[in-house]
DNA sequence: CAAATTGGTTCATTATTTGAACCGTTGGTT
DNA sequence: AACCAACGGTTCAAATAATGAACCAATTTG
C-alpha cells in the first residue's frame, strides 16, 4: 500500500459516532507506526483535510472536504438533487427516505429526509457504512453491478446483524435475481428488526449502479397498500434522480408501464 | 513536500470551470512527472477521492468526498446551517449572497443564494476560489485573523484584478483596521468592477474567523437606505451562523446596539 | 506521588518514490 | 495511406522519502 493510500485510510477512520480522534487512537485504530500516523495527519492538516482542536488536539475533518464536495456537486449534482427528490419521497409516502452510494467493501448514506406524519419513524444518520448484503440498497446495487464486483462483495464474511440477514451467498445470489425482475429491492429486518426497507437503484452515466434511494418504514405500518404505495413513488422518484443526474437505467431494467 | 501532499495537490487542480482533467493535462498543470501523477491518481482512484470517465479516461472528483463532507456536515454543519441563512438573508436584502471559508493563501465559496427580486443580479458559482485582499470576504476574514496569518497573505503580490483593487499592503492594512472598527467590511468594484459588496466574518469555536458571510450587489442599486439595510440584516445573519456553528466572537467584536 | 498515557521528536535503516525513456493507440493532416 | 503529434500507460536503476524503535516532556490517572 503506497503512502497516499495510507494517508487517506487514515480519513476513514472518522464516522458519525467518531468525530474527532486524537494521535494514539488513530495510531491504534491503524494499527500503524505513531510517528507515521503523526507525520501524514501533518500532511493532511497542511492541506485543510483535517484540523486539530485547540484544547485536546484531536484530529477532525477539515473545511478542504466541503470545498472538494462542492466541486464534486458541481459536475455531478446528486446531493442537491437528491435532497428534492427525497422531500418529495417523504411526503408522498410518510416514511423516512435516503439515499446511498456504493463503494468497494460498504455502502454509504449520503442524505436522508423524515416525514412528520408518524411519530413512530425509522431515524437515521448521514455517513453511516452499511453493508451490502443487508440492507435494500446494498442489494438494489449489488443486483445491478459488476458480476466481478458481486463475487468480490460476497467473498467476504457475510455478518448476520439479525438473524434475518442473509448469510449465505447463495441465498444472496437468489435475492439479487429476483431483484431484477422487478427492478425493486426490499428487505424486512435485515439490518434491524423491525424495519421493512424498500429500495431502487440510481444508475450513472455509464448505465452502472452507483446508488441507491430508499425508503424504510416500521415493518408494523407495512400493510400491501402501503406498500404498493411505496413500490410506485420509489420507482417514479428513482427514475427521476438517475435522470436528474445524467445517468440512465442498463436496457434490461424492467420499466414501469406508464399509464 | 510530501508524497502526500503532492496527491492531495493534485485535487486542488479541480475547479468549477475544469471538473474534468486528463493525464497529461494534470502533468502540465502540477509540473509533476507524469509517471508520478499517474501513480498518485490510481492510488487517489483506489480510495474513491477520484474516478475516471469511461471514454476519455479524463479524472473527475470521487463520490468519497461527498462522504467525507456529509461527515464533517455532521460535527460542524457550517453547510446545511448556511444555506437556511442565506435563504433568508437573500429575501430580506433582495440580493446574492454567500458563505465563503478562509484557506491558506485564498478564500472559498461554500454556497450561494439568489433573490428573485431584482432582474440583474450579481451570479456566482459554488466552490470558486477567489483572493483574500480584493474581496469584502476575505478582508471580512483577515481582519480577525492571526496577525503572522495576515502578513503571510501580504507577503504575495497582490493581484490587480480591477482598478480598484487594493494592491499596497499598508492599505490593506488600514483597510483591516478600518474594518475592526465596524465588524463590517466593504468593497467597491475591488473584485469585480459594478459589485458592491459586504461582509462579515464567521467565527468557529476558538473565536477565530473561518469564513465570512456576504452580500453582493449591482453598484447601481446601492443606495445609502440599501446599505443600511444589508448591513443590519448582515450584521444579525453572521450573529445568527456563528451561533448555529457552534462558534464565538472575540471579545473585542463590535456587537450590534439590540434595540 | 508513581505509573501510565498523552502528543511530539529523533535518526539510522529501509523501502518507496521518482523520472527519462519507451510502448501501443488514437485522431487529425498532408 | 503514410505521417505526426498527443494521448494514457509502463519500465527500472538511481535518488529520495518513509519508517519505526526509542526517547522526551507534559498531563492524567490510580
Amino acid at each position: 500500500m503506497g503512502t497516499v493510500s495510507k494517508a487517506l485510510k487514515l480519513l476513514s477512520y472518522f464516522a458519525p459516532e467518531r468525530t474527532e480522534i486524537g494521535l494514539s487512537d488513530l495510531t491504534r485504530l491503524s494499527g500503524m507506526n505513531k510517528a507515521t500516523v503523526y507525520r501524514l495527519m501533518g500532511e493532511l492538516q497542511e492541506s485543510g483535510f483535517v484540523e486539530q482542536g485547540e484544547n485536546d488536539r484531536a484530529y477532525r475533518l477539515g473545511p478542504q472536504v466541503l470545498h472538494l464536495a462542492a466541486l464534486r456537486e458541481a459536475s455531478t449534482p446528486i446531493l442537491s438533487v437528491s435532497r428534492r427528490v427525497l422531500r418529495e419521497l417523504s411526503d408522498e409516502t410518510g416514511e423516512t427516505t435516503h439515499v446511498s452510494l456504493g463503494h468497494d467493501t460498504h455502502v454509504q448514506t449520503l442524505s436522508h429526509a423524515y416525514s412528520p406524519s408518524h411519530a413512530t419513524k425509522v431515524t437515521m444518520e448521514d455517513a453511516q457504512t452499511v453493508t451490502y448484503h443487508a440492507t435494500s440498497s446494498g442489494l438494489a446495487i449489488l443486483a445491478y453491478a459488476d458480476p466481478d464486483f458481486v463475487e468480490q462483495v460476497l467473498a467476504q464474511p457475510l455478518k448476520a446483524h439479525t438473524s434475518m440477514t442473509l448469510v449465505d451467498p447463495d441465498e444472496v445470489r437468489a435475492k439479487l435475481a429476483a431483484i431484477r425482475e422487478t427492478g425493486l429491492s426490499d428487505t424486512l429486518g435485515s439490518f434491524e428488526l423491525e424495519v421493512h426497507s424498500h429500495a431502487v437503484p440510481i444508475f450513472g452515466a455509464d448505465r452502472r449502479a452507483i446508488g441507491a434511494l430508499a425508503v424504510a418504514a416500521p415493518a408494523s405500518r407495512m400493510s400491501p397498500e402501503q406498500q404498493e404505495t411505496i413500490r410506485a413513488a420509489l420507482r417514479r422518484a428513482g427514475a427521476a434522480l438517475t435522470h436528474r443526474i445524467g445517468g440512465s437505467p442498463p436496457a434490461d431494467y424492467p420499466q414501469e408501464i406508464t399509464p
